[in-house]
DNA sequence: CGTCTTCTTGACCGTTTGGTCAGGTTTCGT
DNA sequence: ACGAAACCTGACCAAACGGTCAAGAAGACG
């Protein structure tokens, strides 16, 4: 029971991990819900179980525990950009990327949604990642791409605008959820209806930047459901 | 009941409209800004330059103001969803509603951050319209893609994520501007910069559904960035 | 000019919210 | 066992918010 307690955490400290991990998972879907200003600190402290007053003993500010969320998301998105640079094949390349976005998205629609959020309200907060991290990122592998089209790899598109189109259309699938939701007939996609996305996504950019024919992707084109 | 009476717009009830258009115009500036709660009936006054209470005089409560900006927004969407019907070529079809929905991101950025704002929330308001008008409006388009695809004028790709990828994509543009916009190292898009990423997206999908060959649209030629 | 309707506005009110605090309970080293 | 440190919580507060109201200002009409 305390043989090799010593060199680890303390029972208390572990404790402690263990509730700040639950008020961020209740504060993830509650700013996802309602929005920064529409998630007050009571809606947030009843999911999570525990009185408001505990919750500001764990984190001082609403703003303190909003701003920790927003970089768990960044976070998830950065481990999966580095997907993007595990090959230099570009059909391996995108493949992996975007179905890694996709992973992300069914995975982790609240933090997708908490992070279009913060862009759609100006960023109040994350403002320097994107000017930064984000920013640094982009243009590596815009040169990346630059290279692939100049060695007649692919079409020559413009890279900034793939990137985009990938980013909008695998995150759609998190932050429209509930478009998506309501157009399948209120219920959530099946895993079958998912992986035919997944397809049709790869399929039509691979296709679009001339890595792949058209139409060619694994279609089993039942809709299913 | 004599129809020249209401043909006949008295001096009263055009500066009447005039101050609702005012007050439209602000709110959804401010709607998109703020999203729904973080928006203030006294920041949406100050914009129009008004009082907060004359703002009441004209519109009741905070809410009816927000349906009336996301009801003239779902109008304007719907008109260039029209756009899709004008021709039965699979080719100029998806131009011109690729570019339809391109244009309106570029001119109505605000209103599709509220309609952004409105979804993430799990539509409070206009879920009604996800249901009915918007459901119809998928369904018999998908069936038009269908039988493009049956004869033989696209791949079989799947309708549905198609439409999907294009809503994500063209209104990602307005929703992401700020994110856009910081990347473009603190800029807004150029006309020539948005007419690039307009063509891109263009091409990308018409490739991706084999309508046209990959790589070969108007890409970087006329319009250099 | 008189009166009726429409419009404008500063002051006000009840409620909600982020955050505080004092006092209690549990845990832990010694 | 015991005291200190960490943790928990009901009650409370000031600020901000949506909405109201009464008292007027500005046209409209005869």
């Amino acid at each position: 029971m305390s043989a090799q307690d010593a060199a680890l955490p303390t029972p208390r400290s572990l404790a402690r991990a263990e509730t700040e991990r639950l008020i961020l998972k209740a504060a993830e879907d509650v700013f996802a819900e309602y929005g920064f200003k529409g998630a007050t600190t009571g809606k947030i402290a009843d999911r999570a179980g525990i009185p408001k007053a505990n919750l500001h003993y764990y984190f001082s500010t609403k703003e303190s525990l909003y701003r920790q969320v927003v970089e768990n998301i960044f976070q998830i998105w950065l481990d999966a950009a580095n997907t993007f640079d595990d090959c230099d094949d570009p059909e391996e390349a995108l493949t992996r990327y975007i179905s890694a976005k996709m992973d992300i998205s069914r995975q982790h629609p609240m933090g997708s949604k908490v992070w279009a959020n913060e862009i759609l309200h100006k960023a109040p907060v994350i403002q320097d990642y994107l000017e930064t991290t984000l920013g640094d990122w982009t243009d590596t592998r815009i040169a990346v791409i630059k290279r692939w089209i100049a060695e007649g790899r692919m079409a020559p598109i413009d890279p900034r605008s793939l990137l985009y189109m990938i980013w909008a259309t695998t995150q759609h699938y998190a932050d429209f959820n509930h478009q998506i939701h309501t157009l399948n007939h209120g219920a959530p996609l099946s895993d079958a209806q998912f992986e035919t996305a997944k397809a049709t996504v790869v399929a039509i950019i691979l296709a679009g930047v001339g890595i792949r024919p058209a139409g060619l992707g694994k279609q089993k084109n039942g809709s299913g459901a």
